[in-house]
DNA sequence: TTGAAAGCGCTACCAA
DNA sequence: TTGGTAGCGCTTTCAA
């Protein structure tokens, strides 16, 4: 059951020493595993790995070793010798004029998507959001770089573009060349929208954005509302556009942006705003015993959260951060491999979920 | 400028083959760094660190060479040597119904907190805020755990009892003997708004707290309410309380709640709930032209957002994500130390920040 | 003030 | 199918 010979084990007597002087319970190694197995330390190392075939009967005595000694791999160790630490960094500056709840699906995510591939997350933000992004880089800390909240001109491009470690962005930065980005089709999402209700006979269309400094930091809001008005051009229908109020204590801009566009006389309203936002004026049109389509037709573009939490739950083309986020982990994935991804676009085509709220203009 | 002796240097030439074989641009270690400075590689690690005093000329020589090289130590090797990963883990299980915006700020708290400190976040949500947490424990990922969204019955207590790695929880769990707990004095602060209250001669206080679920799933929500609740009977005061509905998509719950409240003729409202709610409430007495604090006083208790954000400042006793994970890090810090902290609660007494909104009751 | 060298606890190569 | 062992790139003792 022990490998000490017969003669006086210098080293074993030395590893007792250590174990038996340090403060507290020691921890258990590998060493201590493959003696009690009877084993050399190779063999346990790949009876865990499973990188080696192992006997059956020796795997099954190293299990047992293993359970007895209650051992577990240190991470450090592992992460030193195996060249991998089997971290992934979240860069994601939570920059305060941001829509919270929105942003933290995506951090929560990629914490899930990673952790499937045996990753963790480390968390970026704030100024660490850029300076830690080059430190996890030089110092290895991190195998690659997730990029969230990505603006239409970020620093994190260049950034990017100046470290080894494979970094995939989840946005759509305005120069994007070389770089590998993952990201809902939005422009395609805003035009399936618009063609939808244009087939549908409407051309006064009412567009509920999110907030004036959205159209300028985030990447995506641009995208829908210029898509959408591209679109709308093309087809000869006439969009209205307004944006919702300030995001934590708006109380106000939503519902004058909803009154104005019923004065308007729009006949379908696509949202591309918070939740709130769309749980207020979906709840508004309710107490005012619109009809819904018969009055009026509703689209949620590229929503990120539960569409039937809604007081009405609406047709939607959901964007869905554990999509983009699965993506972006595998694209770092295979980033690590020996054949890495070309970088560019991949945009996630938009699907339709309907909910029976769009249907035909009544002149 | 070199240490290759005269005679073939079997050392140097395996390095220099290892570094040219490498795919791409090797990365460079502490041994280029000696070499390139002509000193030992302890001397460089000493100059790096700073624990070892180093001649003003060596050290000169070796900041240079660091700079031409572009030196970074690497983490995986620290960690191992060193004995240390610099790596807290958070563990916050971001259950659906709880208000994102509150908890992320104490997530993105405890990354500033643990940076300043020369520490990076772990995340650890959803399942792994419990599997995460012993499994980080076990292979030494993390030198210490921060448990965020602590219930009042939380299973992560059992979890931290049987682990060895040092952890502090920003929140008090019913049973939390031998634990670090640090929060804020929520119970004084409570305390604290009842007595202005009553002082002023007010005695029908309105609170408007959290949701229904709050109650059951917090361990602060009823904190507040029962020591608000009792400190109110001892005044002779009495205290309507409502709660607020649904997170997401409440627009209904709080108005209804407040004509409730001022139906029940409460010259004083305490708020223990939500920015969205307090915005939503106050925006709504300001509309009223209701006077403040002549025909009501206001005060938010606990509030963990900028009470400047609000419709109309109202006097706070504030929650501050900030105070409380740096004092938790620091916790943890010590906790590393060879004076470990003595378990226990660290309770962060209230402070009061006036705003003019409190005023004496007018009969 | 500095250097040599023994680890840290693994992985993975090379032999057997 | 298994074992021996050379690293991985640092930190830190022990000597000089």
């Amino acid at each position: 059951m022990t490998l000490t010979s017969s003669i006086f084990n210098v080293e074993a007597f030395r590893e007792a020493l250590r174990n038996s002087t340090t403060s507290g319970v020691s921890v258990v190694t590998i060493n201590e595993v493959a003696r009690e197995a009877g084993v050399s330390i190779s063999t346990v190392s790949y009876a865990l790995s499973g990188k080696r075939s192992v006997a059956l009967e020796t795997r099954q005595r190293i299990e047992a070793a293993v359970a007895r000694l209650e051992y577990s791999p240190n991470a450090s160790a592992r992460m030193l010798a195996g060249r991998r630490t089997n971290i992934f960094a979240v860069t994601e500056p939570m920059r305060s004029d941001t829509h919270i709840p929105t942003h933290m699906a995506f951090v929560l995510a990629t914490a899930v998507a990673a952790r499937r591939h045996d990753y963790d997350i480390l968390l970026l933000t704030e100024e660490q959001a850029r300076l830690g992004m080059s430190r996890v880089a030089s110092t290895g800390l991190a195998d690659g770089i997730l990029v969230l909240d990505v603006a239409p001109n970020d620093d994190r491009v260049a950034l990017a573009r100046s470290i080894k470690t494979p970094t995939v962005f989840i946005g759509v930065p305005d120069d994007h060349d070389g770089l590998l980005c993952v990201d809902l089709d939005f422009e395609s999402a805003a035009r399936e929208a618009v063609d939808r209700l244009a087939d549908l006979g409407h051309t006064r269309i009412g567009l509920l954005g999110m907030t004036e400094t959205a159209y300028e930091t985030s990447n995506f809001a641009p995208r829908v509302r210029s898509a959408a008005l591209a679109r709308a051009a093309e087809r000869g229908v006439q969009i209205e556009f307004r944006t919702t109020g300030h995001i934590q204590t708006d109380r106000t801009g939503t519902r004058a942006a909803l009154v104005e566009l019923q004065k308007a006389g729009v006949s379908a309203l696509m949202f591309h705003c918070t939740q709130e936002a769309q749980s207020v004026v979906v709840g508004e049109l309710l107490d005012q015993q619109v009809q819904v389509p018969y009055d009026i037709s509703l689209i949620s573009v590229a929503a990120s959260f539960d569409i039937d939490e809604l007081p009405l739950p609406i047709d939607v083309i959901p964007l869905v951060p554990a999509e983009s986020c699965e993506l972006a982990v595998e694209l770092l994935l295979s980033s690590l491999s020996d054949e890495p991804p070309e970088p560019g676009l991949r945009l996630i085509p938009p699907r339709y979920a309907p909910r029976g709220t769009v249907g035909p203009r009544i002149a």
